[in-house]
DNA sequence: GCCGTTTTCGGCCCGACTGTTTTCAGTCG
């Protein structure tokens, strides 16, 4: 069984224990093993094999006998057992804004409810408000929940978090009693997708901002509406979809812990708090007290300090390694978007795209890159335009009528986005893949085979001397589709092995790959190239996605192929495609 | 269930807001 899932079964034990009444820091273990387990940095069977699972902070000699056990059998007897006395509708349960476990406890105790329908029937039947605990408001609260789950698509991505929160943000930034504001939360980290959005600001007094806050025009629905503190709904991008967005307001001396602390993650904070307890120091969300007097701290870099570490940038903040890299000086010096020179996996019109091969180069140069990698579909890719072999000699023929007018101050790459065929051989004849500067290869069709076959037709692709770089390559839709099914770790251990790179697809419905293993890859010596797939001159703008997830994947600029100079990149080009002297990523740190 | 530069036992992050309470429990982040 594979970590993803395991991580999914601890998680759900660690909440069947919690509504259970269950000691809560016996609950958080799971839930913390879980967390754990889903960044582990390597493949988790390697990890068994070599004894370093036992090593993992958070894993302990229970948890770690539990997980070998679900990795090699796929069963736990102590997960079945549990399963077995919750019935799976009263974890749902847990989905409803206001109810937790407690709550679900006594609910379940008083009234048998275990499903969200009986959760309904009982509060439309005004039974909820009748048990002690409970009263008419909490069970209005539960009706409205409920109405709210129906509506809210529940997370949305990053892009669009972008989009709804840029408006709110700039009103409250630019409000006049406002000192400092921040977008804080998984925003601020960059996580694949959002599931909340949290904007924090200083000032002498928040109240009147938080007034004009739950005022603004976007605001749907007012959830709670403090002193300090406010949270409002915002319709989302779906019809009748609602994002909630919460407001927090400190004094300025408070905002750089305030900040830390609504940044995140948990596991981050909890880990930062624990550090800085064993100093004898204590942290909350508005101050860094030791001996009765507060430590002062202009900047979130002068928090870090006082706990002795350099600043972690906010991408890092998921308890994965990164105090234990600050306190050693080996935190990456994470790529920004201003170190890419170019790109490569992108369309114009002559397959799907919507801009000329000129128009895509000029949206390039204007951006500020240096050359442009054209890679438009193949020949079996029908719906998508592929482009036949003619085709295909007809753009090479434009493209260097092109890069002579453009001399040696910008450069079109040759490329193609090469289907991968069912059985892991390429959709062009080698001669045909021998002329272009680059390809990057692709799953587009037989989405549905078994993991045993799409492995060994990934790691056939991967290790052809032809491919330069595999394109998304778990085919995930963020959201709507899954991964296909498929060994990751054994494709990126044969890209390794081949020399081959690997892209961080940008499109923010792709995000693939992802963080996680991205960052195994780097380790193993893979190189990445941060591709936007764009399909138009505009979806050049989505490298700054793949940038999010290169910084949260440990990526310096060394590690990835496009940030080097037009003239370097030519040649590692050249030398892949010979596979001679490949050049590998940088080593762990 | 995890963990140890006071500890192998006894801690485990902590404050705002809400609702149901007359002093606090539950939820949330």
């Amino acid at each position: 069984m594979e970590s993803a899932h395991i991580a999914q079964i601890l998680d759900e034990m660690g909440t069947i224990l919690e509504i259970q009444g269950e000691n809560p820091f016996r609950c958080r273990a799971y839930h913390n093993a879980a967390q754990v387990l889903s960044s582990l940095p390597a493949d988790l069977s390697e990890m068994i094999a070599d004894g370093t699972l036992a090593d993992v902070p958070g894993i302990g000699e229970t948890m770690h006998a539990k997980i070998v056990q679900l990795a090699t059998t796929g069963h736990l007897p102590a997960y079945d057992k549990l399963r077995k006395a919750m019935p799976s509708g009263i974890l749902a349960l847990l989905k409803v804004p206001g109810l937790g476990p407690k709550k679900i406890k006594a609910l379940r105790d008083a009234l048998k409810i275990e499903s969200l329908a009986d959760l309904r029937e009982a509060a439309q039947s005004g039974a909820i408000a009748r048990q002690k605990g409970f009263g008419a408001k909490t069970e209005a609260n539960i009706l409205e929940g409920l109405a709210f789950l129906e509506k809210s698509g529940g997370r949305i991505l990053l892009n669009e978090a972008l989009l709804l929160v840029t408006p709110i943000f700039e009103a409250v930034r630019q409000h006049a009693r406002v000192i400092r504001a921040e977008i804080c939360g998984s925003l601020r980290r960059r996580t694949e997708t959002i599931g909340d959005l949290d904007i924090l600001f200083s000032a002498e007094d928040p109240a009147p901002i938080l007034k004009d806050f739950v005022g603004l025009p976007q605001v749907a629905k007012v959830l709670a509406h403090g002193t300090t503190k406010a949270s409002v709904l915002l319709p989302g991008f779906k019809s009748d979809q609602y994002v909630q967005c919460d407001l927090r307001g400190v004094e300025d001396r408070q905002f750089p812990f305030a900040l830390h602390y609504f940044t995140g993650s948990k596991a981050h904070n909890i880990a930062i708090r624990r550090r800085a307890l064993a100093r004898g120091l204590s942290l909350n969300e508005y101050a860094l007290t030791g001996n009765g007097s507060e430590v002062a701290c202009r900047t979130e870099a002068d928090l870090f300090e006082a706990l002795g570490l350099p600043e972690i940038p906010a991408e890092l903040r998921e308890d994965a390694g990164e105090i234990e890299a600050a306190e050693k000086g080996t935190l990456p010096h994470l790529v920004t978007v201003r170190d890419l020179t170019g790109t490569f996996h992108c369309h114009s019109d002559w397959s799907d795209g919507e801009a000329t091969l000129e128009q895509m180069a000029d949206g390039a140069r204007s951006a500020g890159l240096a050359y442009l990698g054209i890679a438009d579909h193949s020949r079996s890719l029908r719906m998508a335009g592929g482009l036949t072999i003619e085709q295909v000699r007809d753009q090479w023929t434009r493209i260097d009528a092109l890069n002579e007018k453009f001399g040696r101050g910008f450069r079109l790459f040759k490329g193609t986005e090469c289907d991968i065929l069912a059985d892991g051989t390429l959709d062009y004849p080698d001669e045909v893949l021998e002329g272009f500067d680059y390809v990057v290869a692709s799953v587009h069709s037989h989405f549905r085979m078994s993991r045993e076959e799409m492995t060994a037709r990934m790691i056939r692709a991967v290790s052809n001397p032809r491919v330069t770089m595999l394109g998304h390559p778990t085919g995930r839709l963020l959201l709507v589709r899954d991964s296909y099914a498929v060994d990751l770790d054994a494709v990126i251990e044969a890209a390794a092995r081949a020399g081959t790179m690997i892209e961080i697809n940008a499109n923010p419905h792709r995000l693939d790959l992802d963080a996680v293993h991205c960052r195994r890859a780097r380790q193993k010596g893979v190189r990445i190239v941060i591709n936007p797939d764009a399909h138009s001159v505009s979806g050049l703008q989505d490298l700054t996605y793949g940038v999010s997830v290169a910084r949260r994947a440990w990526l310096s600029p060394a590690d990835l192929l496009n940030t080097a100079p037009l003239e370097k990149v030519a040649r590692q080009l050249q030398q892949v495609r010979t596979r001679r002297g490949t050049a590998r990523a940088g080593r762990d740190r």
